[in-house]
DNA sequence: GTCAACGTTCTTGTATACAATATAGCACAT
DNA sequence: ATGTGCTATATTGTATACAAGAACGTTGAC
């Protein structure tokens, strides 16, 4: 059963955005759009649609759709809202997780750290994704799982950005070894505040976002 | 300048899914849609596009959409996740807050409370709503407002049949006073806790909102 | 020379036409 | 009688045609 083709292209318009083939405030015109992936507007109206609900673009009626990036504040606002949302999921998890699940986890672990130690920065941020996707997945809510998924998704190329910072990996892997121990021992607000500082956006890893803003802008 | 019709349409069919018009699981027809509001099929299927990404329809592709109404698992999940998101607004309002808002909040809780008196439940229910709105605001965290008002606004029918519970109202206001106090106080653990106990659903209201999904299902 | 108003053109929003797929009903075989 | 396969029908997904509104340029007046 082969997808629809608007959800195909939802996927790629959002590549575009995000490879930075559209810049900030651009306007996406649908039949251009239509042209490129040689579909009518039908299906490109449709993406736009999806995208515009997500937030990654702004609807204007009867003006067309523009690329609206987060700027400093709508980022800072977001990776807030992360943390929090991660710092509950790990709170829940805490009592909730299964011992089968804290074994999938250290195994998430030791690949991220066999992706440091090979420099494969592509393997790192693959592993680091389902080692939280595992975390969120453990909180037993399905519905926070998806809202931690969505936002995610969302915040996804600003965090691979946040990751280059040197020194940040083996930071980031302690912290990941004390996430779980803390869920291990049942330790809730430990595996809260752990997840919470592991997530925040703060002293060194602020100025680095802010600068990587500055150099995307250019 | 008038709304696009998809728009209007969206909020149409929203309403129709909440009257209970159309029930769980139930079909909703393209072509029966546009005949109903007397437009063609391409609003109706954007407004479809736009309830399946909220979460109040399933787009099952080339079956059509279906009404997907919240079993009580996902309800628990939902109202689970809606007390933390609130909590999180609380806790960082409680350092946030204007003194003004402050006084916001505390005239929406005197006119909550002129609805308790007058008996007028509609009118409780809106200001309820402006008082938690006011919360979310002085988060200080635009992303997170968003996100409030979005869950607030899909839990609404459910929120409703909480309040129906007697002597609820009277239990809410108090809650809402102890709110405000921590507030005003700038506790942000006690703000954080009020509110969280308060949105959650435990104990009588548990009860109460299982059992009136029972008597919806009928 | 500059600003405003009108008209043209371009773009979105909606309607309709067409294509492709899933469902249902009927017939036929076992 | 029941189950399977084929055909007809209905419904979604896509393309195109049309309408309405916005942007832009040109022309004219002050």
């Amino acid at each position: 059963m082969d997808q629809k083709r608007s959800d195909i292209i939802t996927n790629q318009i959002e590549e575009l955005i995000f490879d930075g083939t559209f810049g900030d405030e651009e306007r996406l015109d649908e039949v251009q759009l239509a042209e490129r992936f040689a579909v009518s507007r039908t299906p490109v109206r449709e993406a736009l649609l999806r995208l515009a609900q997500s937030g990654l673009v702004e609807h204007r009626p009867r003006r067309g759709v523009f690329v609206k990036q987060p700027g400093p504040i709508a980022l800072m606002e977001m990776f807030e809202v992360m943390a929090e949302l991660e710092a509950t999921a790990a709170r829940f998890a805490a009592h909730r997780i299964s011992d089968n699940a804290i074994g999938e986890l250290k195994d998430a672990n030791e690949r991220c750290n066999a992706a440091v130690e090979q420099q494969d920065t592509e393997k790192y941020y693959r592993e680091n994704e389902q080692f939280h996707a595992i975390l969120y997945r453990e909180s037993g809510n399905g519905f926070l799982e998806l809202e931690c998924l969505r936002l995610q998704r969302r915040l996804q190329p600003f965090r691979r950005t946040q990751l280059r910072l040197r020194g940040r990996l083996k930071q980031s892997m302690k912290e990941h070894q004390q996430i779980v121990a803390a869920l291990e021992e049942g330790e809730a607000t430990q595996a809260s505040e752990a997840v919470r500082s592991h997530v925040a956006v703060q002293g060194e890893k602020f100025h680095h976002l802010m600068a990587s803003l500055k150099t995307a802008a250019e």
